[in-house]
DNA sequence: TGAAAGGACCGTAACGGTTCAGAACCAATT
DNA sequence: AATTGGTTCTGAACCGTTACGGTCCTTTCA
């Protein structure tokens, strides 16, 4: 009990410099700027703060005063932990997180509950700039961030124009994978999605809602296969197109049987991503129908599990993203106009997709 | 070109007061207390602050303010990326994740470069606490956390007795592991294990540098190893035990190969976790050798890759981990003693282990 | 010996907010 | 008429630091 009866007040640079008898400036340089202090002073210094128990400058009153906080701020759509989840956004955050530590920035995830329309948290985080990841592009915390006077990167989404921005052309890849399985003779095809809108909707989609899709990438590859089919004479508004609000296995399997109940004579199940179509797949083997000798079953992304599946796929260079979407943010010239990064895709043609069994006339024992 | 010619300061609370006739404090309440200023003065407040491009009270003069940071730190061993290769510490992010949402914190991943010394990132990160996940015991940004005057949790670490910790009984669960290896009959086996230390060592580890690992997982599983094979009358001093500093599978392959290179008559490959092992499966099929048929391998976390392969193996709960790392931190209660929490681990016997061919006494046999 | 150079340290002014104890005002109660 | 209570708004202190532009003293060199 012979330590302190009263509560000490924490030290501070201040506090220190009164007790050193020196000013705060030179307290400061002795943290950082060593050069500007003789050595022995430095030294004095820093036993006094250690003795003092001042555990060096408060890094948010630095932030404050050099106006840098030393992290970028990281928008999902989804709740924090989706991103340990859902194997792209893995990818992404890796390819992020390495261009973070080549710049020593910290990354912050920014906690952005879907469900409310709370956007404090964007508000909150004291960060130098954002990346914005996938978002629908009527979410709050998008408008929030946008209006944060820090640059933005965004990745998967609409080109605003005004901040840079990171993607694929998802459009264009799914029509080159759509006509591949033209190609192949498919014309009765059934479609998987993930969630177009910040609404839940599982269930099928009228073109309507197809059209005024609210996450980017989703529509585009809508669309990019409604035109591909289009052209190949198929009429689109009678394609059966499933929606489901949760992006795992379950849900592809689950909009796979809602396709297949529906008409059971597709020859082909598109899905909007890997996952998707690792779920359609599993359906596909519960109804005992061989893939791709009786059904066909496309995914999107290029994720491990699809490769080691065989999964005939788009290949997107998730982590390049990450990457590119970091560094663009971390070299932000304020001089620069906004940029617009396309990267490459490839077609990735598996195992699970072949022409369909009986060849294009099937279709004519159609119910 | 109608626009100003003079750059513009960005418009701060202070301008938007003065250009409003209020104070500074009616401003802050029409942010954050509207119940103190009447409607109508918020409203000309808010259409203000959009007019003027106020983006809303600065987040780092806030918290410089208030002095919470809306964040937690994250501390991890390797590179920032390593956080999103590593399944398990993907799980242990995702529990993290979890818990974060839930207090609406945001969790800022910290840049630690194990190259270098500098542990600058610790000290300049705003956040309102640390967690620290699996980091050698000496890591100087280690220390620079512990210095920091904020709440702390340490997850797969040593139990300092000053700070929070939560983590699994990786000794004893090895130790059962190894029992179980022994009633099946293995006396003679050989060990692949992650780093032990900050230096890289890929090679045989001296029973020394086993007892001075710092890294207090891989100390305590090899440890409980040591312990049941002594007490099985083995001679621990003479198995071999190869470090791998990189933490992947084909880690685990040229670590298995080296085992297999300097004692082909080991029976198990005991794995210190599931990459490493699922690695080793890998060389072990390359040499031809059928598993368990003629060699056992075990490995330890419990991923999903290595469930499907049927490895033997503990499954620890990473995702609870890191939710409890998060609640312990999230709820940090002065009064409180540091708290230690241990989570309960689970043997899995898989198919990759079985008794030896030909028995305990094929030992006889050797070189 | 005087001028110039350079090292070491300092004072002041932000940085952009939040908070708390009132002041001013008005209506309702005693 | 004085008191009470409530709402609305204000003034000043404070959060802990770094940027900026000095001053002062000691060397160095012509």
């Amino acid at each position: 009990m012979a330590r302190s009866m009263h509560v000490r007040r924490p030290a501070t640079l201040a506090s220190l410099a009164a007790e050193l008898g020196v000013s705060r400036t030179t307290v400061s340089n002795a943290y950082n700027r060593p050069d500007q202090l003789s050595p022995e002073l430095r030294r004095r210094v820093l036993d006094t703060a250690r003795r003092l128990g001042y555990p060096g400058p408060d890094p948010v009153a630095r932030s404050l005063r050099t106006r840098k906080a030393g992290a970028v701020g990281l928008l999902l759509t989804e709740n924090l932990s989706y991103a340990f989840r859902d194997p792209a956004a893995i990818g992404f955050l890796e390819g992020l997180a390495l261009a973070c530590e080549d710049a020593g920035t910290g990354l912050l995830l920014v906690p952005a509950n879907p469900e409310r329309e709370d956007v404090a948290s964007v508000h909150r985080a004291g960060v130098d700039g954002f990346v914005v990841y996938s978002v629908p592009d009527d979410d709050p915390h998008l408008a929030a961030v946008l209006e944060r006077p820090v640059p933005t990167v965004v990745c998967d989404q609409p080109d605003l124009g005004t901040v840079d921005r990171v993607g694929i052309d998802d459009r264009g890849a799914m029509y080159e994978l759509a006509k591949h399985l033209i190609s192949l003779g498919h014309r009765r095809v059934g479609v998987v999605c993930m969630r177009l809108a910040r609404d839940r909707n599982d269930g099928f989609v009228t073109a309507e809602r197809q059209h005024a899709a609210h996450f980017h990438v989703q529509r585009n590859r809508l669309s990019g296969l409604a035109e591909a089919f289009s052209e190949a004479g198929v009429d689109w508004s009678q394609v059966p197109v499933v929606e489901r609000f949760d992006h795992n296995m379950a849900s592809g399997a689950s909009g796979a049987a809602q396709v297949l109940d529906r008409d059971p004579q597709v020859t082909a199940l598109i899905c909007t991503s890997d996952v998707l179509a690792l779920g359609a797949l599993t359906e596909a083997a519960r109804r005992g129908l061989r893939v791709p000798h009786d059904i066909t079953v496309t995914g999107f992304d290029g994720i491990r599990p699809g490769e080691e599946a065989g999964l005939t796929t788009v290949r997107q260079p998730v982590l390049e993203k990450g990457r590119a979407a970091g560094k663009l943010l971390l070299d932000a010239n304020e001089r620069t106009r906004p940029r617009s990064v396309n990267l490459a895709t490839e077609l990735i043609i598996g195992k699970t997709s072949a022409a369909p069994r009986g060849g294009a006339e099937e279709r004519w024992f159609g119910p």
